[in-house]
DNA sequence: ACAAGTACTTACCCTTAAGTAAGCAAGCGT
DNA sequence: ACGCTTGCTTACTTAAGGGTAAGTACTTGT
């Protein structure tokens, strides 16, 4: 159940952070935040495939992991701004040295 | 279906990464490599929460990705190794940054 | 009065990942 | 002859993650 996945984020820090940055959409969710703050429309049109209840789900849990911040200015339409939090910005350099690796080994893989 | 999968990979070199070392078991495994080459049945100890299903299995999507070498001894009973291949080498860096992150925030989280 | 834009929410289904449990091969010691 | 060890494999079941599609609130422009 849970019990092994929390056990697992205790033993291994990989792992930890792996839940905080790791599945399907969350790393490119990132990857757009790195560019700068990018209010939810622009999120949504940046990665097309997405579909919103992921964006949504996803952008929360971020944002409950205290990597993302949120901030709502109240205007109709509504005007959201997504970017990364001090937390979110710790781990730039950890998502710039995955990247740099995963476009090596990508070339690498290509020749 | 795969189709975005495979989309995301090409478009997002944290997604490609992630494919590699990401899900629920893979940073186990290859956290427990770091300290050195293993035997299956080591590692079938080191992580007593583990199916020898998804140990075997996720093993050999390492090797297919090149990062885990196998090594077997033609001897009864069966004597096999499985350490980082030179490319798996080559993560090493990343994988310590991304455990150097989530143990500074883990920390973070507990005061 | 009504369509359009923005940021969501909800209910339902389907595919993928993971867990359970059993079996197999090949020799070695007793 | 039999059980033991090691490194797997296979069939089946369950839980998690993701996709589809629809609806909501609130206001501006026509």
């Amino acid at each position: 159940m849970d019990f092994n996945k929390e056990l697992s984020m205790q033993a291994c820090p990989v792992s930890f952070v792996m839940n905080k940055i790791g599945g399907h959409w969350k790393p490119i969710i990132l990857y757009q935040l790195m560019s700068g703050p990018k209010r939810y429309s622009e999120l949504k049109r940046a990665i097309p495939t997405i579909t919103e209840k992921m964006l949504i789900q996803h952008l929360k849990q971020l944002q409950a992991d205290g990597l993302v911040d949120r901030h709502a200015e109240p205007v109709v339409p509504p005007y959201v701004i997504y970017k990364f939090s001090d937390r979110g910005e710790s781990i730039k350099p950890v998502l710039n040295a995955i990247a740099k690796w995963g476009y090596e080994q990508w070339s690498a893989d290509n020749i």
